[in-house]
DNA sequence: AGCCAGCCTTGCAACGTTGCAAACTTTGAG
DNA sequence: CTCAAAGTTTGCAACGTTGCAAGGCTGGCT
């Protein structure tokens, strides 16, 4: 496979390697007939720029990254998947690099993962404290995702964690649920989201004239499926009774009704669940599961925009953007409901 | 954020570039005095290598890229998971590219993914036939994972899927189901992976003296939940009859047991049904999920080692790696078990 | 005819790194 | 004490591209 460069078609134009590069580049001023001649050779020899050059004389790459603690977790992976559709739009490639939640590895992506081979980053915190990011901000744009970071100091995309929480609690009140679990606090981490959920629930509950019950708010290790199962599990056995839950995450709620209908405990009609993500399997689960639906595509969207507005003026003023989320009621939480939603793909 | 290169590390430690260059790749032959020195210079700069311009002189990158044809499809993303973390232990980054199941995006990709700017390619096809893969391999070291291509001539790994699907299908024929229906041919794409699925499922038929009926091979279009919901309604629509359901993926599986239940029909009394893939989803859907589990962290193994082995030496001979895999029975296709696998978190 | 403006093309240098091989220093053997 | 071998450090050039600015050419205007 012999690497084709710009003096190679240079050579075979017949014209130097600088009007080779214009053309490549769509530069103006190249008289049409030169360009068609470069063109063809452009095909014949089947020049591929190498990148590296490129971006060692340009200074820019065209690649991002997105950094997330697990790319299989659905919601990641479905995040991942309209950012790279919205990077496309703009030219840019996307690097997905994986934390596992783990706070190291997280400040390490910080300082700039790749090296200064990436042009900005969309960052995803899950261990990370809030301080800790705009602390380490400036080496390299950023636009973080979720959370909530208190002194404005790095763009930043999330719903409204503490509002979506209390809509799903406030829902599951509404339909006369007397005991309601709140389920995937992260008290060893400094896991800001699940605070802030803990927080919306903690706020519905109060409005409703409702008391806490510390027992009726459950940590979890990880946010998986067999988590939210054994956390239930776990509630089951020590005879804590409650008819429903507030998961704060589709997996979780996923994880949780599958060790109720081991119990034989059955939902809604037993136990209410409400998820939050929106991922995919919630839609087709069964029951399909209530969830509260942050709009994926408008995060994906804004923060990629935040992103080019950083890099292009790193003074910018910082934004901080507040993304759509909707209660979407299914089965779980509703036994009147048959079927909605079935539509949506992927 | 000032740019720190080798240049200001020496001058810092008031040495030569080289020097600094020798003691960042730990060549031998540097005075312990020396490299101390350099090592506080670098810390105290905070250099990190621009891998663009060593890319460029070394001719490496380190980079190999992942291409899928949907990172939101939780095999894909089990399985860049699992290629991700096992790409770490060989100093590589993984590039992960979307496809979208598209041809013409496929060839493309095969052409080489981000310029010359990747070391490999780990490439999952979707659409494109073998015959493709093979004309276009030369240009790039790849391994290409799935399918099955006649004439090796490039590096494979993938599972049996005559036998899994083989496997599937007489497990359901053990129990009894007499109208098994085989879900997921992709008539319209040069799919071979459903076709060789296709194969194992009629081979276990004709193996048990039993007959073909066209009517129980169903096409779908995607490979989405909601496809297979879609097929099994109009199943039931068109009044066909069966008692079981071969789904070539999990997702089908997972959208048809949901339009069953919508149905009323009970999983798996009324309707068996057995999957592909082992996504976590299967293990938690209620019922949880029989299926064929491929080995996805040998798939990874395998396949990094052998694009290393690749890219060490073109012209090393071909290899064609069987995967294991392994009939999971849940639920979903046998009444008696009750709630098997559930470990396993991520 | 002479001149200017605009169009088109080009050569040079530099981005930050490492391969190469030369040069210098130390060590040890004879 | 000399010389070779081994250890250590260095300058130069090159990887393929593009920014810069200069140069050549053409055509239109006076």
């Amino acid at each position: 496979m012999p690497t084709v460069r710009l003096r190679d078609v240079a050579e075979r134009a017949g014209v130097s390697v600088r009007t080779v590069s214009n053309v490549v580049n769509d530069f103006v001023h190249v008289a049409p007939a030169t360009r068609e001649r470069v063109h063809r050779a452009l095909d014949e020899l089947g020049y591929r720029p190498n990148l590296a050059a490129r971006q060692l004389r340009r200074g820019r790459s065209g690649v991002i990254s997105l950094v997330v603690a697990e790319i299989d977790s659905p919601y990641f992976a479905e995040l991942a998947a309209v950012v790279v559709r919205a990077a496309e739009t703009r030219g840019w490639d996307v690097h997905i690099d994986q934390t596992d939640g783990d706070p190291d590895r997280e400040r390490r992506m910080l300082s700039g993962p790749l090296g200064q081979q990436v042009d900005g980053v969309v960052f995803s915190p899950w261990a990370l404290a809030p301080a800790e990011l705009t602390q380490r901000a400036p080496s390299i744009p950023l636009v973080v995702l979720g959370e909530r970071q208190a002194n404005g100091q790095v763009d930043h995309v999330a719903v409204d964690n503490v509002a979506a929480a209390h809509d799903a609690t406030a829902h599951l009140i509404s339909h006369g649920r007397q005991r309601i679990v709140a389920l995937g606090l992260q008290p060893h981490l400094s896991n800001e989201t699940a605070r802030l959920r803990q927080q919306g629930y903690r706020d519905a509950l109060v409005d409703a004239g409702r008391s806490l019950d510390p027992r009726l708010e459950v940590g979890v290790q990880r946010l998986h499926r067999s988590d939210g199962a054994q956390a239930v599990a776990r509630l089951l056995t020590e005879d804590v009774s409650f008819d429903a839950l507030f998961c704060f995450t589709d997996q979780l709620a996923l994880g949780a009704i599958r060790a109720l209908a081991d119990r034989g405990l059955r939902v809604p009609d037993d136990v209410a669940v409400v998820g939050f993500d929106d991922i995919e399997d919630g839609r087709y689960a069964v029951p399909s599961l209530t969830t509260v639906a942050p709009d994926k595509r408008q995060i994906a969207d804004v923060a990629l925009r935040l992103l080019a507005n950083r890099i292009q003026d790193p003074a910018a003023p910082v934004v901080d953007f507040v993304a759509a989320h909707e209660l979407v009621i299914r089965q779980s939480s509703d036994p009147v409901t048959i079927y909605p939603n079935h539509a949506g793909g992927s």
